[in-house]
DNA sequence: CGCTATTTGTTGTATATACAACTATACTAT
DNA sequence: ATAGTATAGTTGTATATACAACAAATAGCG
């Protein structure tokens, strides 16, 4: 639900993105450039579905890949500048749209909830290994 | 993730159900029959959603589905005496799968996790109204 | 060095979901 | 009573995701 509400604010407001490829962009900002693989782990994603949204950023122009020099298997996923132009924008709306998420909860009680479900999808993990 | 491991607990134990699945049989045998719509809502599932989910259910025999005599656009949802047999059996496997997807957290925090995500999706169902 | 095993990303396929268009039925206002 | 409107479910299509099979590149061991 979440998602769909992020991605129709991004389209009224004329940027073409979704809410998926803004969590990738806003772990991308965040970080050195990192290979498709250590993007999926932060977004908890499998590698073939890493693909598919890093093929769907690059379409937009939102990031580029290239051969990661060291390791010629690996691809390095970087944000291009066209990026660093509309990420503000982006992140006052998807503020916003949290924001509402939230309406009624006290910093604190977000706090906990966030690490309630990281604790939550740890212990998943587990399970899966 | 959670959906994923269920499922595989499921058909571990020659249980032919998926973790939706047993997410609608679960409500279904806690209430009076009901239409897809109303299923629907406990659900938080659009319409057509629910139509596939209920195609699934009933070919595979866990639940039949009748028109509504009271109002034939709609049709009625309910369980068939086969998942009476299996209940018991995917209620402790889902329990299991519960619990260690809940390590080290109290029961307490489980209840205040729960009601804050409540909070979040009627605060998101408002914003599409 | 050369062969085998491992790792990274891509592509084919399957599933769960949403939205839009449609059908059949029911409701409403004149 | 009829016409127009609203509602429930189905089906077509699109998207996000996972798993399996694959290709290319690297790593490790003899």
């Amino acid at each position: 639900m979440f998602n769909k509400i992020l991605a129709m604010r991004f389209q009224e407001a004329g940027i073409d993105m979704t809410a998926e490829q803004w969590g990738a962009i806003l772990i991308l900002l965040n970080s050195e450039a990192m290979t498709q693989g250590q993007l999926g782990e932060r977004l908890y994603l499998e590698k073939s579905s890493v693909s598919r949204l890093t093929d769907g950023l690059e379409r937009r122009g939102w990031i580029i890949r290239i051969k990661d020099p060291k390791d010629s298997r690996q691809k390095l996923v970087m944000p291009t500048p066209k990026v660093l132009d509309t990420a503000g924008h982006c992140a006052a709306i998807a503020k916003d749209v949290l924001k509402e998420a939230q309406l009624g909860m006290t910093e604190n009680e977000m706090l906990v909830c966030r690490s309630l479900l990281s604790r939550i999808i740890t212990n998943l993990e587990e399970l899966t290994r």
